[in-house]
DNA sequence: CAGTCTGTGTTAAAATATTAACAAGTTTGT
DNA sequence: ACAAACTTGTTAATATTTTAACACAGACTG
């Protein structure tokens, strides 16, 4: 087991300061992923080769993602597992425990949150809430769902940045404008339209019927030219 | 109310013979449900301008992309929205019913399954399995759950192409092996899980945590430069 | 029916992202 | 202690994607 200096490289931002693609970031939680399996296999050390492997993503980019924040890895070696999480972690925002709040506790938000109560370990749902009286004091895995008047009041007081959407289309750009007046700046949509925030809110849509329609276009048999 | 002259380009593959980038076409189903709307609100006409408010993209990027497959609309007046669409039902290959299984009836599953079948109209659910016993027979809105054995016919008698899987990770590549051995071969796949499959077989990642991590990447408060 | 206006389609430029090549450290074996 | 085998991090080259510019075609106006 050979041991490792562990190179410094205290900064979480990119080195040179150029805004990272949103494609790298998108990248990241993948590592941190693979990295999780690995550590709970105690495997210590791992190689770009075998990240690629396990990643799908070639070896070459990888290892330029990563060189993106800094130098993380030990030549001739690889790559330590912990400590490079920790870092992807610091980096991604992910070494705090992360709030959340879910807007829409129909069949999908539903699902939704308790997928990521059971599979995202880096997310914790700190309420969920609905417009509907007929769901109030349901609950999702001892979660209940709260009226729309008491989002709010949670929002502030556990300082909540981010929220997640399933709500009906037509009411979904009221609740974005809710939820900004309320502070939160990054949210994840699953509405299928597009919405409209202030810049410095981030959104991301997640249009689940969009996924399956481009994916058709791939069954068609198609001569290769 | 102009009278348009429909331009003609019968074919949908891309002019030129470079094939069009996977970017492209995760854009062509959001023009696709703006031009429903549109349609639907009775709407002849939209210029990529309008299009560009209703989706987000740039009006010069819709117009690219648009050109990419032809020239459909009229220089000085727009684009006629029922042509568009026509159009781009064929390019996406969703001008045909287009009937998917689902693997994995889990809450996800259940919760998928319905999405699809209320909020995407071109796609048909032809079957759902899992290899649960218990989940034999539940129904998700008059679809019953059949049994794994039951799935190769049903495959084979519908031609079916496209599948859609929501099984624990662990199961995902037994899963995807038997998909891709009776003929499936475009999989959408919400495991977190990297999949394998032959040359010719695509498989599209959605995997929900990576989406709520990475968005996490950005509300987190950063200075700029 | 010339002239103006509008908005597409195309071509060129710029920005991003990926791939490749290789120099520079590390470890291992002898 | 030196050479061979690895594997990172960096720099350069390539490819892709997006943005911009503008010529061109149709439609409306007087």
């Amino acid at each position: 087991m050979p041991q490792q200096k562990k190179p410094q490289n205290p900064s979480v931002k990119d080195k040179k300061g150029t805004k990272t693609s949103k494609s790298l970031i998108k990248r990241l939680p993948v590592y941190l992923r693979i990295l999780d399996n690995l550590i709970r296999r105690d495997v210590d050390i791992i190689s770009s080769r075998v990240l690629s492997d396990e990643t799908g993503f070639t070896a070459e980019q990888i290892r330029k993602d990563l060189a993106t924040f800094g130098a993380f890895g030990t030549r001739g070696t690889g790559y330590n597992t912990s400590y490079l999480r920790e870092k992807l972690l610091k980096i991604t925002g992910l070494d705090k425990q992360i709030r959340i709040v879910v807007v829409g506790s129909g069949h999908l938000g539903k699902a939704l949150t308790r997928y990521n109560i059971l599979k995202n370990p880096y997310v914790e749902i700190a309420g969920i809430f609905d417009a509907n009286p007929a769901e109030l004091n349901t609950e999702i895995l001892g979660i209940k769902v709260q009226a729309m008047e008491d989002m709010p009041r949670l929002i502030e007081e556990q300082s909540i940045k981010v929220a997640m959407i399933t709500v009906p289309a037509e009411v979904a750009q009221a609740v974005v404008d809710l939820l900004v007046e309320n502070g939160i700046s990054a949210i994840l949509n699953f509405a299928p339209t597009k919405l409209r925030a202030p810049a410095g809110v981030h959104i991301h849509n997640a249009d689940l019927t969009i996924e399956l329609q481009s994916l058709i276009y791939y069954s068609l048999e198609r001569e290769k030219e």
